[in-house]
DNA sequence: CGATCATATGCCCATATGGGAATACGTTCA
DNA sequence: TGAACGTATTCCCATATGGGCATATGATCG
């Protein structure tokens, strides 16, 4: 079998580092095909082509205004990925390591 | 260009689910391959090659015992996918959405 | 040492990628 | 209607994938 294919789920989709800078851009706005070709420096078929993948996975949604496409951010297709990722978050975060380090006295207070 | 290895950083390693699964069990603590391979239910080899992944983009580290080699989570390498992603939050979260509905609340009680 | 266990590496293959370039499609405007 | 604009699709190609399988490497034990 070949890697799975970038349309599979939000965390492929994602992985290409285009693709989140397109997401990020959108998280200002709607934004047309030719704004997000200035603003990425790509060419134009390249960015429709990141924009099916997005779609695909649901990341983005479209609507039509005359001769362009609106492409709007779908940040909930991001959802499945913060929650796997954050039951991690306890295991760099300075917080919990502080937690941590504050149990330990009061450990050690009590002997 | 092809798709970037998927050895070139968290969010490409990530993507594969063995991989994730993978991290989801060594979060209780240390493992060996043959552990892996057990709960898995792959064949040893294909575990031995995610691990090598996982490895080269610091998400697990390794020691070795006897003739085994043990497997520990990193999970600060997984930093840099919950930073992105956290910018997104609020476009789903519940929490943001009722307190949209609260601002919007107090807007009208201004009026 | 030889045998066995634990892990890693190598090879094969079908599959999809992302960019480049050309072009097709759809809409607006003169 | 024809031209120009905005977007999507198609074809080409080098590259890497992940699984299956065989085998190499490393360590322990009798």
């Amino acid at each position: 079998m070949a890697r799975a294919p970038t349309t599979t789920d939000a965390f492929n989709a994602v992985a290409e580092p285009r693709r989140r800078q397109i997401l990020d851009i959108l998280i200002g706005g709607e934004r047309s095909v030719t704004d997000l070709v200035d603003l990425l420096g790509l060419a134009q078929p390249q960015v429709s082509k990141h924009l099916r993948v997005l779609r695909e996975v649901g990341l983005v949604d479209a609507r039509d205004d005359g001769r362009q496409r609106l492409y709007r951010l779908n940040g909930h297709a991001l959802k499945p990925i913060h929650d796997w990722v954050t039951k991690y978050e306890q295991t760099w975060s300075e917080r919990f390591e502080q937690l941590d380090a504050v149990l330990e006295e009061l450990k050690n207070e009590e002997e």
